[in-house]
DNA sequence: CCATTTGCCTAAACCCTTTAGGCAAATGCA
DNA sequence: TGCATTTGCCTAAAGGGTTTAGGCAAATGG
């Protein structure tokens, strides 16, 4: 009998290709055993369990994620950055749904070192290169930006902001308009 | 033999509690009949699914947090009205991290149009009104603070803020400082 | 070309979901 | 109080996902 050809690697593309079509909670070692027309305990030879899949895809798209940012930080600095990055998270939970909600998932201490995490943390200190602001505020700005570009995405993809006027594009550009705003004229201390 | 005395209504706070103390995506149909001594399928008489149970804990706690923000915004205007609806998220989503996480349940439209998310605009609104916003500019501040909240309190869940200088508490005080005088001076069209 | 390694298989145990049908407890009405 | 009805929890069973153990055949390599 003929071999799949099965590999971690591919295995874990091809959860991310079914997360994005049928949803990330639809991602299963039986599913993915299907779709490789293969029986499911022939997948344990390359996925040590269900979780270890799912944490798979969720590294996937952090490194996706990762390297469109470093793509689009290329050459911008200021409000061009800001705006290059916010929608590089947005457009990328557009095109891939279920590879975003993975990368939601909470991953354990070491997954989370090897993950491309501080990749993203370093990209957005980078745009705050453009801005004048010094530590601890800088950090504070860091996490302020990582909250609304998960949280706004996060929200528009669970359908917060559909039929309702106005149009979410148009708030997006606002809120980038405000944030970038927000960054030239960082309140001082209280 | 005697009876359990189940309801609804008791099935999903039990589901509630549940869900804090394991994690959301630890209730199931099957652990709540364990915690009432009962067989699985007795619970089939006051739940339609699991989905059903799931999607009752939501409403619950979208009703719990609406709730607490009617009561803190009670008296209250401006900024001080804006840190008190922030930290009825925050704190909500630290005591009880499993409702919490089940409010984020994408819900059907019937089940969305039922619940108490028309609430939480409106008191996000209401906080807007100790500000100077007109239309469209309070439709993005609302879906901007939104965003805010939610984000950083994902974030702040799944650990992204911890093990890391400065302490989360300062970012949060920082951060809505900086919502604030944003809002007092929200950027004209570009 | 044969030995070893590797990959996918069958089989089986365990857990969760859901429906069907039954018996007993609670309820309500005379 | 006594009986009929309703209601609540039960047993049974089917179906699907996870995971491990052990086996055979295909690929690999000396």
């Amino acid at each position: 009998m003929a071999r799949a050809g099965l590999t971690t690697k591919r295995l874990i593309q091809a959860g991310a290709d079914l997360a994005d079509e049928s949803g990330f909670d639809q991602v299963t070692v039986s599913a993915l055993a299907r779709r490789f027309d293969v029986k499911v305990a022939s997948l344990y030879s390359h996925l040590k369990s269900s979780q270890d899949l799912k944490t798979g895809i969720a590294l996937l798209a952090l490194e996706e994620l990762a390297d469109r940012g470093a793509t689009a930080l290329a050459g911008r600095a200021g409000k061009d950055a800001l705006i290059a990055l916010a929608n590089v998270y947005r457009d990328y939970a557009g095109e891939h749904p279920g590879r975003y909600a993975a990368a939601q998932l909470k991953l354990t201490p070491e997954a989370a070192a090897a993950s491309a995490g501080s990749r993203h943390s370093q990209m957005t200190r980078a745009i705050l290169r453009g801005y004048d602001l010094t530590e601890p505020d800088q950090t504070h700005a860091v996490r302020l930006l990582g909250s609304v570009f998960h949280g706004y995405v996060s929200l528009e993809l669970s359908g917060g902001f559909s039929h309702s006027a106005p149009d979410s594009q148009e708030s997006w550009t606002s809120i980038l308009d405000a944030l970038d705003a927000l960054l030239r004229n960082w309140p001082a201390q209280q």
